[in-house]
RNA sequence: GCGAGAAUGGCGGAAUUGGUAGACGCGCUAGAUUUAGGAUCUAGUGUUUCACGACGUGGGGGUUCAAGUCCCCCUUCUCGCACCA
């Protein structure tokens, strides 16, 4: 396999070389040599770099966003490589779900061997991709060496209090008929299936999440290396804000109300207090049965309505007196209490304090029922106060607020809760927009939960020892509302484990972002089979360095895989408590159009036909050349146009050029040993290779490529120089390109008469005393409009652009009649005559 | 509604971060070559003007010797959140 092949073919811009030839023959060269293989401690002598591109479900086909994600953590793994890094690029497959169960119904098929064969499928075609992956690292979740690990993490949360049931209204999908996390809910719909989400009462497992919500935000601060709307998105998320409880004492009655505020200094403005329908307060209300009929029928329709439902009635506010009065703890006052659907139950306590004065929302439904609306606050800088705009705590000052009127806000904030506190009835708190993270689905193909449930001991966890708890085999999968797994008895039935009597196993599955919530330190020891992965290994390998995926798992996957790290930190496991340190959203392809490809729609393109027609070198040049990593793609056949003739016209024919004869390996030269057009190539091609030395780290292919485009000119056109200086630029454009055509690049590289990869030649590096070409053409200005350009050297002095400038024939057309005020000249950039 | 980002030729996109706007590629035009088509090569290609020139980075204002880039206002689009008290 030396020199490409050269065919007669009538429909080709060129001489072809035979890429299917050349791919198969590099593909089999790196698996021979292990050249992506990553050692099982990385070099002491070297620098890691744990390249990360987020897992796939197994789907069979690689669609054109696999293809483009894959191919730019590709380049970044083999240019990483080159810089001389010890690389981990590991690859694997998130492989328990829902389209499998659905295929096992749908076609009476295992899900596993269905699962299993896909995985088959899909690894065959990445792999003629030619994306640089350590197949021998591969994790795949839906196997029992996996699981088993998946089960012994839900041990641990459950031993450190972590992982608890509970009863509580969830989000249910009447379609899927599971309950879903409210990160897989979108407005409302399932994220799945596009169904309207039901509130259903069940038990479910949780994982405590929020006990690490402080850390998930604050350490937000330390990833300097993710994008900023990313973690804003985290933030928001979370949503962490700081203000007080305050109780409100049920008139007549033995227990109080308590209230989430942050305007603690508004309260003496509360006219009414609100609470949502579905919570427990609303039920405790002690009404006529005349009211509590009607109640419950209000709370049940609120309830019925989904949350899409309500959320369309924003400004339809509606709600129901429940005849009953609480006191005010600040100023005594009674305080009617409604129930009103606007109030959530899931968020601080469920029940609100209505200021109508000063939250447009309590003003909006005081106005509704003529409820009482009376002034607490006026603004600091004495502006008035319009419609629809709140008194902010920066702005406002209290008024008839009794003895803490006439106080800034956040004094009186301040104060009203050191007065609260004391007495009793409030405090300072905090609270979370996030949720402790629902886990149970009433699915079969998921990891089943190590829990069993005696009548007798309560919750008893799987012993260690016993784990896995295996997937059995079944034949019904069809959904029933339930898991497919309770009604398998051989399966649910078992001794308890403390006191052996008769007990159930949990028939529940894990959600599948759990798998993935730790696959990321799997891939430092992928076949341990004594604990999830060896500390040492992990802790050499990780974190991640550089983590790329879709934006989409932004709030979702990104938030589960950030808690699960801090928390096998928490248990010594690992000493790091980010798993990435930085992450990088690559742009999604659609089609031509912008439109989303979908085998519905049927414009879905192929990355394979195109490998198959056009080579893989061709295919990856084109996506890499459409955009910039992180943009968005409209996928078109077109843009294989250009990039193919630079490649085979002009990339495969850079032997031609290069003198094999001539082994001086020379790479810096001196401005001295050269002639003035060899100094000219000299420097424009070290120019080069500084400026995409940036674009490589911005992930900017796009420029690489125009870049490398412009040096192959360069090099045709510089026919006279020095064999040793034609062969460098050569070497070095064929370098650069390499991470992005890698088995074109191999190919050349071999024909240039090296028999080491391309991918252990080092770096080119730019000559630092090689940047600054001797002459440029300067633009020339008159009062800031370009009006001339000289060819000076960049470091020449004022006098001599002036001079240079002043005999230029269109300047001193335009500096005719004026007299020069000012002259401005920036060596190397600009010169500009001001004149008048 | 709130928050973030974006807007550059016919198209995808460049622009050393305040210094010759439109690199590179596509497309288009003309020419060369070819029996023809395809392919290849050469030249041209922001708008306008016969030309000198004028205008030009969504629109309007400003700062500056100099603005695609910085500041203010507006429009449109994309994304995220959306009764979070």
């Amino acid at each position: 396999m030396n020199n490409s092949e050269t065919k007669t073919d009538t429909n080709s811009a060129a001489p072809k070389y035979d890429f299917h030839k050349v791919e198969l023959y590099w593909q089999k060269k790196w698996e021979e040599d292990g050249l992506f293989t990553a050692p099982d401690m990385p070099d002491s002598d070297k620098e890691k770099f744990y390249m990360l591109v987020m897992f796939a479900y197994p789907s069979g086909d690689i669609h054109m966003g696999h293809f483009r994600n894959y191919i730019i953590g590709d380049a970044v793994a083999r240019r990483e490589l080159m810089l001389g890094k010890q690389v981990m690029h590991p690859f694997g497959w998130d492989a328990f779900g829902l389209p499998a169960e659905r295929a096992a119904i749908k076609r009476n098929l295992n899900p596993a061997d269905w699962t299993e064969s896909n995985i088959g499928v899909s690894r065959e075609t990445l792999q003629k991709v030619g994306i640089s992956f350590d197949w021998s690292r591969e994790v795949v979740t839906c196997r029992k060496d996996y699981y088993r690990w998946s089960q012994w993490l839900f041990l641990k949360l459950f031993e450190k209090g972590l992982a608890y049931l509970k009863e509580a209204l969830v989000n249910w999908c009447p379609d899927c008929l599971t309950v879903l996390a409210n990160e897989q809910v979108v407005n409302g719909i399932c994220e799945r299936c596009d169904s309207k989400v039901q509130k259903k009462e069940l038990r479910q497992w949780y994982f405590k999440i929020t006990d690490y919500a402080d850390r998930l935000v604050d350490d937000l601060d330390k990833l300097s290396g993710w994008p900023d709307n990313v973690k804003s998105m985290q933030r928001e998320w979370i949503g962490r804000s700081y203000g007080a409880e305050a109780t409100f004492q049920v008139e007549d009655e033995k227990w109080n109300i308590p209230v989430y505020t942050t305007r603690l200094d508004t309260i003496y403005g509360v006219t009414f207090l609100a609470l949502a329908p579905e919570s427990k307060l609303a039920e405790r209300l002690n009404l006529s049965d005349a009211k509590r009929k009607e109640i419950d029928d209000y709370r049940q329709e609120a309830l019925l309505k989904t949350e899409i439902d309500r959320g369309s009635e924003t400004d339809e506010k509606t709600g129901i007196f429940s005849g009953l009065y609480a006191i005010n703890p600040f100023s005594g006052e009674r305080i009617p209490i409604w129930i009103a659907d606007y109030v959530l139950a899931h968020y601080g306590t469920g029940a609100v304090m209505g200021v109508p004065h000063n939250d447009m929302r309590d003003k909006a439904f005081a106005q509704k029922y003529n409820l009482p609306i009376r002034q607490v606050l006026k603004t600091a800088d004495g502006s008035e106060i319009s419609d629809g705009e709140v008194v902010t705590i920066e702005n406002g000052i209290t008024v008839n607020s009794g003895r803490f009127s006439d106080l800034p806000s956040s004094e009186a904030i301040e104060s009203m809760s050191a007065f609260a506190e004391k007495g009793g009835f409030g405090k300072k708190t905090k609270q979370f927009k996030l949720h402790d993270w629902l886990i149970s689905r009433q699915r079969y193909w998921g990891t089943p939960i190590p829990i069993i449930h005696c009548d007798k001991c309560g919750l008893v966890p799987v012993a260690e020892s016993a784990l896995p708890v295996e997937l059995p085999i079944i034949t019904d999968y069809l959904p029933k509302g339930r898991s497919p797994l309770a009604d398998v008895a051989s399966f649910t039935n078992v001794k308890c484990p403390r006191c052996n009597s008769n007990a159930k196993r949990d028939a529940d599955t894990m959600d599948t972002f759990v798998c993935s919530s730790w696959y990321h330190l799997r891939y430092a020891d992928p076949e341990n089979k004594d604990a999830l992965f060896n500390t040492d290994k992990a802790n050499a390998w990780l974190p991640v360095d550089k983590y790329i995926g879709g934006i989409t798992h932004a709030t979702g996957h990104l938030i589960f895989f950030r808690f699960i790290t801090k928390f096998l930190s928490d248990l010594g496991l690992i000493n790091f408590d980010e798993p990435a340190k930085e992450l990088f959203n690559h742009g999604m392809v659609s089609d031509s159009e912008g439109k989303v490809m979908s085998k519905s729609r049927g414009n879905v393109v192929s990355p394979i036909e195109l490998m198959k027609e056009r080579g893989v070198d061709v295919t990856r040049l084109a996506m890499y050349f459409t955009a910039p990593s992180d943009k968005e793609v409209l996928w078109s056949d077109a843009a294989l146009v250009g990039v193919e003739k630079f490649l085979l016209n002009k990339v495969c024919n850079l032997a031609d050029l290069y003198d094999a004869q001539n082994t001086d390996l020379k790479y810096h030269f001196k401005k001295s040993e050269l002639t003035s057009a060899e100094w000219d190539l000299y420097v424009g091609l070290n120019q080069r290779l500084k400026r995409r030395q940036d674009d490589y780290d911005n992930l900017q292919y796009n420029t690489v490529i125009a870049s490398m485009m412009e040096l192959s000119r360069d090099i045709e056109r510089a026919k006279a120089v020095k064999p040793e200086l034609r062969n460098y630029a050569v070497r070095c454009l064929i370098q650069t390109l390499a991470p992005l055509i890698p088995h074109t690049a191999e190919e050349i590289w071999a024909s240039l008469g090296f028999t080491k990869s391309i991918f252990l030649s080092g770096w080119p590096i730019a000559d630092p005393d090689a940047l600054v070409s001797q002459t440029i053409t300067m633009g020339v200005q008159i009062n800031g409009k370009v009006r001339g350009e000289i060819s000076i050297a960049p470091d020449a002095i004022a006098e001599v652009a002036l001079s240079e400038a002043k005999a230029c024939e269109s300047v001193i057309r335009h500096l005719e009649g004026k007299t020069i005020i000012k002259e401005i000249y920036i060596p190397g950039r600009v010169l500009n005559i001001v004149a008048k």
